[in-house]
DNA sequence: ATGGTTGCTTGGCAA
């Protein structure tokens, strides 16, 4: 019990807006049938706050004592907030752009040590061609070289957490219509095809899917441009925790927060979280 | 086919 390890990776489109909503994150039963004890890793992404507006106080009062931001002004913007010590880990800066999209660290629980990858992969733009959306080419070769990367710096052997935004639902019951979405960005074959590779590459577990049948819909992500996101129910899983060879047998529980979707003034994404018995 | 909403900022992107 004592080794027990919650992950939650939640896009908060802005934190300084969720700084009340992290709270109730922390009190929210996060997987049915068990008793509450709070994420004890926090990977957030979208956080649009350069790092000297960081609420950082906020963020300590509810337990994590340990953190790290990644923030610009206005876009982007990544934060990994932890109960157990976190040692930051050099990592590239994709395709170039210094563009705060991504976080690693070593994180020291009783059990052992496993590393951490938060990420927040571009969306993409609106035309999925990549001679004409320049965002598109950009998301591409971002999978691409995360893909690269993993294969070449880190082994299958290691023990090693990648969740986020990963702004593509690969399965067919990861997007509300399979067929509608083939030309939307985010589901088309060659974003999947890019993720589908990236997985591959150290032999990554889907923590979600290993619980959830893949013919089961799930989705993380409603537009905001719906009058009733749960009636219309056009969602997405956008967003991803997966896990290396040696963590697959640790794997206790997943779960998406959906009521969090239904909070006043929420992001368009909901936190999913992950427990791993380490 | 289009528009629908939100956030960062106050005009127009980005999602």
């Amino acid at each position: 019990m004592s080794n027990r390890l919650t992950l939650t990776t939640w896009n908060v489109n802005s934190v300084r807006l969720r700084v009340e909503l992290l709270k109730m994150l922390t009190e929210a039963p996060l997987h049915d049938g068990e008793m509450n004890r709070g994420p004890d890793v926090l990977c957030l992404q979208e956080t649009k706050a350069m790092d000297d507006v960081f609420p950082r106080d906020a963020v300590l009062a509810l337990g994590y004592s340990h953190l790290l931001i990644k923030g610009m002004k206005g876009y982007n913007g990544v934060a990994i907030a932890s109960r157990f010590p976190l040692t930051p880990i050099d990592a590239p800066d994709w395709c170039a752009k210094g563009d705060c999209r991504h976080l690693a660290a070593r994180i020291d629980t009783p059990g052992q040590s496993i590393e951490l990858h938060n990420f927040y992969v571009p969306a993409g733009g609106p035309v999925p061609d990549r001679t004409k959306n320049p965002k598109f080419a950009h998301k591409l070769d971002f999978v691409t070289a995360m893909r690269e990367w993993f294969t070449t710096a880190r082994k299958q052997s290691d023990r090693i957490v990648l969740c986020g935004d990963l702004n593509i639902a690969p399965g067919e019951h990861d997007v509300w219509s399979h067929s509608y979405m083939q030309k939307i960005v985010s589901h088309t074959p060659i974003e999947v095809e890019h993720l589908q590779a990236l997985q591959s590459g150290l032999d990554w577990t889907d923590a979600v899917r290993h619980f959830v049948p893949s013919d089961q819909k799930l989705f993380s992500w409603w537009s905001y441009r719906s009058q009733d996101w749960r009636l219309s129910n056009r969602g997405l899983r956008l967003d991803h925790v997966w896990v290396t060879p040696p963590l697959k047998p640790a794997l206790l529980n997943a779960s998406h927060l959906i009521d969090a979707r239904d909070w006043t003034r929420t992001s368009d994404h909901v936190p999913v979280s992950v427990t791993l018995n380490l």
